[in-house]
DNA sequence: CTGTTAGCGCTTTCAG
DNA sequence: CTGAAAGCGCTAACAG
């Protein structure tokens, strides 16, 4: 089932028969709709790997995400999905698990189809590196991995830390442990940095040894989080920086009995689903999680359509949202 | 950057360098090196819009959801990436957001990209139908369009929901209510017969007017939920047929403070993350989701190999998972 | 306005 | 074992 066929049914030739199809060129209204009859009796369908290797794009953008059993990721993804196929784009959906390797993969994947462009949220360097040398247009989402050229949609995450950490210092808490498992990416970073501003802010000390990094990969984060809060008697309040530790962090204070939020206020960064479903809600730093997404394929579409050359950056605004997890150290909700 | 310029590089000829790089045919061991190395100091990448054009596979595969932001077909996605990945394919991504016509319109992509296969989780009959007919090999998955042809993967739900129910009933429960938001899938329609299974293998009499259909776009299902309560309110137990439901369901008795356990008992068929962690745990009817996933693109690929070529069917089974939600009638957890 | 021609990058006979 | 040649399905000049 090729245009030629569809050329043949409607009794003309294959350029003819393209140039129906496609709506641009010369073509005369009765042999249009002969051919555009012919094409629907015949189910014909184009085919793209002909149309892209004749110089056209593919139509297929790449993402590539570090775990879509994340419900961060799945968001972001479904923002994208979104956004790209309003523009009659399909997304290819890569998942490194976390390994620079399989990223890699999924780049080279990428230049293989000769995909109109990829959007990184994962970011290890190598996999956005390979793509901006080869020329492929890149938005990095999320975290920034440095590289020069490409554009970038983050969550101003040092500020969405800054009023967590603010909103426990402003309820009276000094003991404040802040918990992640990374920093080595902007976002890990800049949230301890907020952590660090909020109490400069408030000139309130800076806590020693109240920092918990759970590590990328941790063997159980629940029990590291145990044994922290074991040693750490004196803690008030925790800032959880991000979905996976704030998960951790709930579990074990509700295993050891703990009341939140008169024995410890908790604070996440990333506002899931079950945070507003627990008893008592979990105050949460809200990320426009899908809107980062959507508002990243944009971005990306500007770029292959080449409306826009320059690389931009975009920096959308966290709000802290407020529930019961957090009050007065000793008071209950 | 084509096989061209590698074979230059290589000093050799175009089909040499294919042969070389591709594994199969005659190369002599040198030559081989000679071209790999070409091929490294160039960054050459195959275009596989040339490759597919010429008649093979173009190794995409395409998945279609019908709503990526519910956590069940993001687990899902993800188990089939998975699969996908190692077996070097790329997953192409849609999301029909219940739509039939985003449906087809992602079908006809898959057909324009020459997919070699299609996984299908939201089944408008439409778009099953449209791909068998073009012989895509094509896998259901949780739910079944009823046309031939297609393997399936799903989940047992009547068994599912006959355990759910077979729980309540057990523990003295006689007014139990079923809550779901669809009848015209044979999930909905097994859950609802599982439903009424447990309460004829009970000897229980079945209760009237205890199902409540919220239908797939609800305006608002938690208020749904709230006068249906009202309407009824010697219920015992509520039977959630899915996630969504679930959660309307548990927002809803925890807005009007009725106590779970004691109050009401609480089942959810899909058992997510925020189930697990909410006070009481949420009693709940487990999927292997993303065990599905898997098994689904699995299946695909055995078929997209040609090592199979009669149609085959799956079902995997669901575990009650016992939490705090479920007591009998009047008793605290 | 329409048809002929060439060629995108790759693979695959088929001679050499 | 290697190279020349043809062609996958489509589109874009360029003649007619």
């Amino acid at each position: 089932m090729t245009l030629r066929d569809v050329a043949e049914e409607a009794g003309t030739s294959r350029s003819t028969a393209s140039r129906a199809l496609a709506g641009h060129g010369y073509v005369a209204g009765g042999i249009k709709t002969r051919v555009e009859e012919a094409a629907a009796r015949l189910g014909y369908v184009p085919d793209v790997s002909a149309r892209t290797l004749k110089g056209r794009s593919s139509g297929l953008v790449g993402l590539l995400v570090s775990d879509l059993r994340n419900q961060f990721y799945a968001l972001l993804a479904a923002g994208v999905e979104q956004a790209l196929a309003d523009a009659g784009h399909q997304m290819v959906l890569v998942d490194d698990h976390g390994r620079d390797e399989q990223a890699l993969a999924g780049a080279r994947a990428f230049l293989a189809m000769r995909a109109a462009g990829v959007l990184l949220a994962p970011v290890g360097r190598s996999a956005t590196g390979l793509l901006v040398e080869h020329g492929t247009p890149v938005v990095e989402v999320d975290r920034r991995s440095g590289v020069r050229g490409c554009d970038a949609v983050t969550i101003d995450s040092e500020r969405g830390a800054r009023d967590a950490v603010a909103h426990l210092l402003g309820l009276g808490h000094r003991r404040i442990a802040v918990v992640l498992d990374e920093t080595m990416w902007d976002t890990g970073r800049d949230r301890l940095k907020g952590y660090r501003a909020a109490h400069r802010e408030a000139g309130a000390p800076l806590p020693r040894k109240l920092v918990l990094d759970l590590g990328l990969r941790p063997g159980d984060p629940q029990a590291d989080v145990a044994s922290f809060l074991d040693a750490n008697p004196d803690v008030t309040a925790v800032f959880a920086a991000n979905n996976v530790v704030a998960e951790a962090v709930w579990q074990e204070l509700q295993r050891r009995g703990s009341a939140v939020p008169a024995d410890c206020s908790v604070v996440s960064f990333d506002d899931l689903t079950w945070m507003r479903i627990v008893e008592p809600g979990l105050t949460a730093v809200r990320q426009p999680v899908y809107e980062m997404g959507r508002r990243a394929a944009a971005l990306l579409l500007e770029r292959i359509s080449g409306e826009r050359t320059r690389a931009e950056s975009l920096t959308l605004q966290p709000a802290l949202q407020r529930r019961g997890s957090t009050a007065a150290p000793g008071v209950r909700a």
